[in-house]
DNA sequence: ACGTACATGTAACCAGTTACATGATTAA
DNA sequence: TTAATCATGTAACTGGTTACATGTACGT
C-alpha cells in the first residue's frame, strides 16, 4: 500500500502527470521512498480505474500530451484512511552487507575497491541531502514552521548517511592496515 | 539474486534444511537480510533444480523428515561469482517516514502514539543486536580475528539503530512540546 | 550524428507477503 | 487443552525490476 499512499500524498499536494511524479519522487521523497516510472504508470492506471483519481488530458505542442491526475473525493478519503493505518517497521535489506558477510570469497583489494565505490555513492547522497536541507533553511520561518514534520525524514536521512560513512571509513582504515600488515 | 546469494553463503558455511536456514537468518543475518520460510523453500527447490545444491533426506523419529541441502561444485562456483559481482547501493524504503511526511493527515496524539510504538520496536531491536555483539566479544581472540569482517554488518546495525532512536527521541520531545504549547 | 529531456506505455520476470494446509512433540 | 517448536509445502497476490517500444525537441 505504500506506493499508493505516496502517490496519493504527492497528488494531494499538487496534481501532476506520471512523469511529474517520477521527478518529484527523485527530488523530494527519494531519501525514504523510490519508484520507477513504470511503477508510477501502473499505479496511476489502477487508482484511476478505482475512481480515486481524475485524469485531464492536456495537449502540448512539440511534445507528447500530458495526463494530469488529481484526487477525487474518494481519493481523499482513501488517503486519510491510509495515513491513519499503522506502518510496519522497516527491516534493513542491504546487498552490500551480505557481500561483506561473505567477504572471505573476495580478494582484499577487490573488497576495498567495492567499499570505496559504495562510500563514494553514500557521500554523493549525503551531499544532495545537505543541499535539500540548506534549501529548507532558506525558506521563510512561517514555512519552516508549517513544514517541519515533512522535513523530519530528511533529518533522519542525513544522520543515517553520516553514520554509514563513519562506519565505512573505519572499516576502510582497518582493511588498509590488514593489507599492509 | 540476493536471496540466492544469502542461501548459498549460509549453506557453504554449514549444510542444513529450509527450516534450519530460516532460523539461521533470524539469528545471524536478520539485521541486514530477512526471508520467510516460504521464500526459503521456493529458493531451495529452484537451486536444487538448477543443480547448485545436493539434497539428502534425513528421516527422523517423532518429527517430519529433514531435507539437508549442501552445495555442489556448481553451487560453489555460482557462490564465488555472486560474491564478486558488485552489489547495488540500498535505497531507504521506510513506510513510517512516508507516514510522517503526510503527518498533517493525523491527529497529533495518534502520531505521537505511532512514533512511540516504532521507538519501542527499534529499542528492542537494538537490545538484540547488543546481545549478539556481547556474544561476539566473548569469543576467543583467534575467532574474533577470523570473523571480524562478517561481524561488521552488526556493528553498522547497532550504529544505525542508535541513530534512529536518537532522532526519534528528539522528534518525540518536539511533538510533546507542540502539543503542550 | 549523438545524447538528453520530455512523455507514455507493454510484457516478462523476479522478489516478497499472506493465507492456507498438514501433522507430530513438548512444555505450561 | 493450549500454545510453541519442529518440518514442509501450495496458491494467490502484491510489489519491484529490466527490457523493449515510440516519438519530438533541443543542444553539442
Amino acid at each position: 500500500m505504500s506506493l499508493r499512499f505516496a502517490v496519493l500524498t504527492l497528488l494531494d499536494i499538487e496534481p501532476g502527470s506520471g512523469y511529474d511524479l517520477k521527478r518529484r519522487f527523485e527530488r523530494s521523497v527519494i531519501h525514504f521512498w523510490s519508484a520507477s516510472h513504470q511503477q508510477m504508470y501502473r499505479e496511476l492506471h489502477k487508482l484511476h480505474g478505482e475512481g480515486l483519481l481524475d485524469c485531464a488530458e492536456q495537449p502540448q505542442e512539440g511534445r507528447p500530451d500530458k495526463k494530469i491526475y488529481s484526487l477525487t473525493d474518494a481519493g481523499r478519503d482513501t488517503l486519510r484512511t491510509l495515513a491513519t493505518a499503522p506502518a510496519s517497521t522497516q527491516k534493513i535489506r542491504d546487498p552490500f552487507l551480505l557481500q561483506l558477510f561473505a567477504g572471505h570469497h573476495l580478494p582484499p583489494a577487490q573488497l576495498r575497491a567495492e567499499l570505496e565505490r559504495h562510500l563514494a555513492e553514500h557521500r554523493a547522497l549525503l551531499e544532495t541531502y545537505e543541499a535539500q536541507n540548506a534549501r529548507f533553511y532558506k525558506r521563510p520561518p512561517e514555512q519552516r514552521q508549517r513544514l517541519w514534520l515533512a522535513h523530519q525524514p530528511l533529518v533522519l536521512g542525513i544522520a543515517t548517511e553520516k553514520t554509514w560513512i563513519n562506519w565505512a571509513e573505519q572499516l576502510l582504515a582497518r582493511l588498509e592496515s590488514e593489507e599492509a600488515g
